[in-house]
DNA sequence: GGATGTGATGTTTACGTTAACATCGTGGTG
DNA sequence: CACCACGATGTTAACGTAAACATCACATCC
């Protein structure tokens, strides 16, 4: 067993060198497995390299090499599922591509305004960059993305700008508030997300286009801002409302606000009210009763954002503009048809 | 408006000092904010970066500086609350340190022992790394962590090997069960987390201990795995034993899956029978009903992870061991006294 | 007015790696 | 046997930045 003594912190390929006999070249190809390297004299260097605790120095490798092999990914919270959702499948494929992730958390521009220290965003050690969020957001919080640097964004409208991944809010949506039209709920009542969010906005605009198109009114909506806690709030106001049968909640967290609401109401679900979800949780089957919800495929949205990146930065050629990952409805147990009165 | 013509990439300080008419040096002062660069030398120089759109190379950077500003977590996964809690709060200070945050996913050795690119970790360009599991699972998975590279560890007994920084999981779940048999319960139930996990572990325990300290019986274990449709499973079991009048969940979400159960099977919450959860998640408050839950201070885990962290960077002393984040319980409305029968 | 200090700027060099080119020996070929 | 091809290894230079040192102009002091 090597006495590690020696601080792994300067061994650098020089050291390996001397230490195997041969010259720095050859640890460098035998640091990156080319072929040309016999085998006695890999030996010898592998050897080397363990007895001093040799790691490569990313940041010289980096520098010749021109590229970072790492992705940056820009966005406000971990907190809504959404996105760690889908940061998380990001990282995972970028990894399967040889890339790593670096976070970027923003602070959001109302929160006395401390933006830590990236206001310089073209310092970063990144190749690409994916932005999680509005992008007009990104110029609020005073940040400017660099130049001449790939970005992918997801969440927003930017597709003018920037290739946009996104899922398709506008379909799920649409297939929410049908299904429940389907069930022949004379409307759909919609607690919608926060104004800022885009993603709030194209479900609110593809629910009031269903029922505009079905002749149906389309009743005032309440806003929440994605937590279950608004979510409450809304049902409450909801719940007072004897003529809503169906609810169209923007998110699974603020539908299980809506449910609990409407049951301290005493309206049962889905007998006396039908809702519905969109993202689909983990843990919506294990709600009360369970939720009929659209499904978001994070990972098919992670895959495309990395590959629509790494697709820029090996400058070839891609398809621009928005990029929409299919959802689907999921139908459990938190719908029902509309009891005739 | 200066026509970024040229390519950003390849535009260095030389460039930049060409167009204004200073040497390299100074186009670094500016870069860095060194103070002596006299007012107009600056503006020229600022002006030149403009028009070139020049952005400093990280890589060169950091291997001048033999730092890289970056701190890797390796993880499992992000879709726990737990997980993707804690590596928020330390995305966010890391970066009030001026440090971004690498994230490494790690694929599960079960799953057909594709590790992506990380087999090497001491590629990575990191200046510290924090390890979100059990320390033994890394060996499983075939990783070896790089040496004399500054480590913390979350989630894991290594407090020999490595610095911990962990929420008093004992402490937790002694309060809850403690709470439980204040109400009056003769015992406590527990739905655990699954074996691997180190947290479950000590949860169990301390729940165990709790029980047999006060000369309770100590009821069988149900196994969860986290997920809300383990806890679900688990309560069915637990329903169908009518002496089980209080529930301690290892967490939040399995918490929502026993209540469900109990729910379905005509036992009322907590009428019948009192639960617990372990978390506080946001949404916890809006369950059917509200839960009583211990509450885990994330942002100050992440906090002390990385502080400890700059802490070995910085060569300072440093208390080894483990790093306790307390815990306090929160009641809300899933709990009550035992009805005596 | 010459010595001295001070602040602004320039020059040199090294960080660790790898592409490109150079060298050297070995074995095969006509 | 002279020549060439080829595989293994070595040498040189460059990636972009910043520390250390050098220089220069100018103000200050006796």
């Amino acid at each position: 067993m090597p006495t590690n003594r020696r601080a792994a912190r300067g061994v650098s390929m020089a050291d390996v060198a001397r230490l195997a006999g041969v010259s720095a070249q050859t640890v460098s190809r035998v640091s990156n497995g080319h072929p040309s390297v016999v085998e006695s004299t890999r030996r010898q260097v592998l050897d080397a390299m363990q007895e001093l605790g040799y790691r490569p120095n990313s940041a010289a490798r980096a520098l010749k090499r021109g590229e970072f092999r790492t992705l940056g990914i820009i966005l406000f919270t971990l907190a809504t599922t959404g996105n760690s959702r889908t940061v998380e499948a990001i990282a995972t494929h970028a990894a399967r591509e040889g890339y790593a992730i670096t976070l970027i958390p923003v602070a959001v521009p109302t929160q006395d305004g401390v933006l830590g220290a990236f206001t310089r965003l073209g310092e970063l050690a990144v190749d690409g960059i994916i932005v999680i969020m509005e992008v007009h957001l990104l110029d609020a919080a005073d940040l400017t993305l660099p130049p001449n640097v790939p970005v992918v964004v997801v969440d927003s409208d930017a597709g003018d700008r920037y290739p946009v991944v996104d899922t398709d809010q506008a379909d799920g949506a649409r297939q929410a508030t049908r299904h429940l039209l389907d069930l022949g709920h004379p409307t759909v009542h919609h607690v919608a997300g926060p104004v800022e969010s885009f993603a709030a906005g194209r479900r609110l605009q593809a629910w009031s286009d269903t029922l505009r198109s079905s002749g149906r009114p389309v009743p005032e909506v309440q806003r929440g801002d994605w937590s279950a806690e608004s979510g409450y709030r809304a049902g409450l106001a909801l719940a007072a409302d004897p003529g809503c049968t169906a609810v169209f909640a923007a998110n699974d967290q603020m539908a299980l606000g809506v449910m609990r609401a409407l049951h301290e109401a005493g309206r049962a679900i889905p007998g006396d009210v039908s809702v519905v979800g969109f993202d689909d949780l983990p843990d919506s089957p294990a709600y009360l009763p369970p939720l009929t919800t659209v499904h978001q495929d994070f990972a098919e949205m992670g895959r495309r954002c990395v590959d629509t990146l790494l697709r820029q930065l090996r400058r070839e050629p891609g398809r621009p503009g928005t990029d929409l990952v299919p959802t689907r409805l999921v139908l459990r147990d938190s719908t029902a048809p509309h009891a005739r009165a």
